[in-house]
DNA sequence: AAAAAAGAATTGACAATGTAAAATTTACGT
DNA sequence: ACGTAAATTTTACATTGTCAATTCTTTTTT
């Protein structure tokens, strides 16, 4: 009886350049923009082969944006590892937040676009979704826990989150152009956190 | 010589149904999802009848995203309107501009998708949108004025939108549901601006 | 009132796409 | 070597956006 032809670091290594190179396609020319064809042409194989790897083209999506919240809540992590107090590991998950979404505009493009799979869809990245936010939960709780800051741990954590994410939107959707940078803005929401 | 047997109100009155109609169609199934077929089909017509009032399919979504966002902009001059003091005002916008993303998810959606067609295309919608932000930035002035806030206007007008959208934007991806919802979340960011 | 003219609508056609199914190639166990 | 099953490519088809040709309507001109 023969065996497999692909050991699974094979398919793997396949997987990770077909999504690398699809970052790039769908960040570039968004979902619509992006045809498997060109993308089988990209990777010089034949139309068809992307199939055996992928499910369908929502599912290369999926996988795409799974990697990019992978890529995102590793620099989070990071962040959080890094710093020493509760305040500045804050300030640096607020900062490695704005550095992503600024070096990766196109991943972050993918990542927050509103029209969503219905829920538990993609299991995958729905786990890699909660664990970029985790490190904010958690760095909120600790700097609440070390009265840094008040309140209910994930309800501040989701306001900040919220804050941020709002201005980084508002950023990339270029609304923020007249006279009002990121750089600008970033500070005051940093500041403002202290107080309530 | 011959005459047009449109009229203008003619025109106007079929783009308006076709639009309405698509409205809910992109809302509900995203922009992929529409074909103009269907919506032909929908609206009664030959499947190239749209192309007489529209000129693509681009051009149909970008009218509907400026329709929501006519509708956006005129339920925030609405709440500006309305309000007495300047204080009063901020609130009555930021609970004006939650109504609508709660009452009209699908609209907000589609006005908020990142992905832009290139700046300068369609300058219609590009005024709404401006016209949108613009009672905002407005109330944010005078209340400057009047002492009850502080800071650059524009600046500060920028800031409170961001919170805004990005909780409503984290509410509609179905990302605050953790025990934390938005109407819990809202106050918070209306007390806060008072301080900065 | 009939014909002409041009606009409006429909129909037909085509290229591009996602993807299923068939055909072919490749590689491994015997 | 050879058979077998996996891997890949080739074919094929339905759906889409949209152009072009055709038909239908309405209005002006004679």
């Amino acid at each position: 009886m023969p065996r497999l032809s692909l050991t699974q670091e094979e398919v793997d290594a396949f997987r990770a350049r077909a999504v690398d190179v699809a970052t790039g396609l769908f960040g570039e020319l968004g979902y619509r923009g992006v045809t498997l064809r060109s993308l089988a042409a990209e990777l010089g194989v034949s139309p068809m082969t992307p199939y055996r790897y992928f499910e369908n083209k929502e599912e290369l999506f999926a996988m795409v944006r799974t990697e990019a919240f992978r890529r995102f809540a590793d620099a989070q992590k990071e962040a959080a590892r890094t710093a020493e107090d509760p305040e500045e590991a804050l300030k640096a998950l607020g900062m490695a937040y704005v550095r992503f979404a600024l070096e990766e505009p196109s991943a972050y493009h993918i990542m927050f676009e509103l029209q969503q799979a219905p829920a538990g869809t993609y299991e995958t990245l729905e786990r890699e979704q909660a664990r970029a936010f985790s490190y904010l939960h958690e760095a909120v709780r600790r700097a609440i826990e070390s009265c840094a800051l008040e309140g209910d741990p994930l309800r501040q954590a989701h306001l900040l989150w919220a804050k941020v994410h709002g201005l980084v939107s508002l950023h990339l959707a270029g609304k923020l152009e007249m006279g009002c940078s990121l750089q600008d803005l970033l500070p005051e929401i940093f500041d403002n956190a202290r107080e309530s």
